[in-house]
DNA sequence: CGCCTACTTGAGTCGAGTCAAGAACCGTGG
DNA sequence: CCACGGTTCTTGACTCGACTCAAGTAGGCG
């Protein structure tokens, strides 16, 4: 607050109009930034574990993450991918029960929960908005588990395509082209299928016509019907489904 | 609240020490059941369906419901079997993305989302328990998306019986037997296999003499260590795994 | 330059889906 | 009470999609 407003790195920052970061006015930013611990992570580092405490909260900054969860014979399923603007903190118990590993050099915001629970009383829109990020994850979850549950592996992957499209596009900007941050191992532990199974897949599309790749993470949507169809319809981001 | 309390069928409710309703006493539970309107459901009759407008919550009171998702070409996705007690409600946008379908006759009380916002100013521990039902709830997704993604058909039936079983414990009393409310079919849309293949695996399991089934819907578990151990030592529940 | 990891492609296997038939169970109505 | 039609469940035979194993290429980084 004292701080004056010019100097903060909030200004600048991708996240300014995330959920949380928004329900503060530049003027009062600072309230919010001034109890923010800021988290610089390598690509392939750990921004949080899972078993361990959960005590903080996050809002990604800038780069990419995913939340993944391990088990002791080695399978992943990666629950979600987050990027610049994402909240990542929601826990029912005393621990969390995915990890955030980081695909590229990225970073984010950590407060201590009890400082955010303390805004509440003066910023009620903060707790309204973090709720309503928990419900908007839920439907998120959701599509995932409809999409694991009962799509074939072509389907998954022509929605995995034009999901990630539209969740790219605040930073890719306009049309059809965008660079996956997340490799085609993570792309399978995500679909629940297998490396060889993601880059067959791919192989077929850009066969077909349907996309194409150039250096292994630029890809390119060129007949956005023909996958939309293949996927079976869901729209992505919405939760809905035509048809 | 001018009701006299022995008058309130919520006394003898099975939801009555539901996370929901635990909030009020005996004394000021009346003020929640002043509000509600209480819903009668036939087996296979609909509480709420997709795409229709979401401005209500209910709590389940009795029987069990099915949150599931239908697409156009007739697959279904279950995402989570509902018992007494249990909260659906949970919806970021305008309408449900997920239809509620009752497996047997259920009842559940249904208020208007407004009414109970109301009630938050008063009793602020209501709009705590609901955002800690939705932190819950993204959790236990988590665990399925996990078995959907990375376990074979015989480890999702072994887990799908444990977490049934745990989720059961509170109608079905002690020890390892237990009576599943939902189809075959059910079970199959649930855990994204096919009837077959969920006929096969309980007949499987039958042959081991890991499990035991009297009347088709009577599960009682025999070897509860060897379930864990086809399950991938899944801890029901509470998402943690060992290993 | 060389190592390591990621990616691609092929060949073969296996798990789960599909198709099909029969048995058991349900509610309904005679 | 029993007969009947419809659904659910089980089991078998077959098919096919995705996994496994394996080899080779390409790209990134020290």
């Amino acid at each position: 607050m004292q701080t004056p407003p010019e100097a903060l790195p909030c200004f600048s920052c991708k996240a300014r109009h995330s959920p949380l970061c928004s329900v503060f006015d530049d003027e009062h930013i600072g309230i919010l930034f001034a109890r923010a611990r800021i988290r610089t992570l390598k690509a392939g580092a750990y921004l949080l574990h899972e078993e361990e405490r959960a005590r903080q909260i996050y809002n990604t900054s800038s780069g990419a993450l995913a939340l993944e969860r391990l088990a002791s014979d080695g399978a992943r399923q990666i629950m979600a991918f987050c990027y610049a603007g994402d909240f990542i903190g929601i826990s029912s118990g005393p621990s969390w029960t995915v990890s955030a590993r980081a695909l590229k050099p990225s970073t984010a915001c950590q407060w201590q929960e009890a400082d955010i629970h303390a805004l509440y009383r003066d910023w009620p829109k903060l707790e309204e908005r973090i709720h309503a990020i928990t419900s908007r994850v839920v439907e998120a979850i959701m599509d995932q588990l409809f999409v694991l549950g009962r799509k074939k592996a072509p389907a998954k992957i022509a929605w995995f395509l034009l999901f990630t499209e539209a969740r790219l596009q605040h930073v890719s900007g306009t049309g059809g082209v965008f660079t996956m941050p997340m490799t085609r191992i993570d792309i399978a532990d995500y679909l629940g299928l297998t490396v060889e199974t993601v880059s067959r897949a791919f192989s077929d599309l850009r066969r077909k016509g349907y996309i194409r790749i150039t250096d292994k993470w630029q890809v390119e949507i060129r007949d956005r019907a023909a996958l939309a169809a293949l996927s079976g319809y869901i729209q992505p981001g919405t939760g809905r489904r035509k048809g």
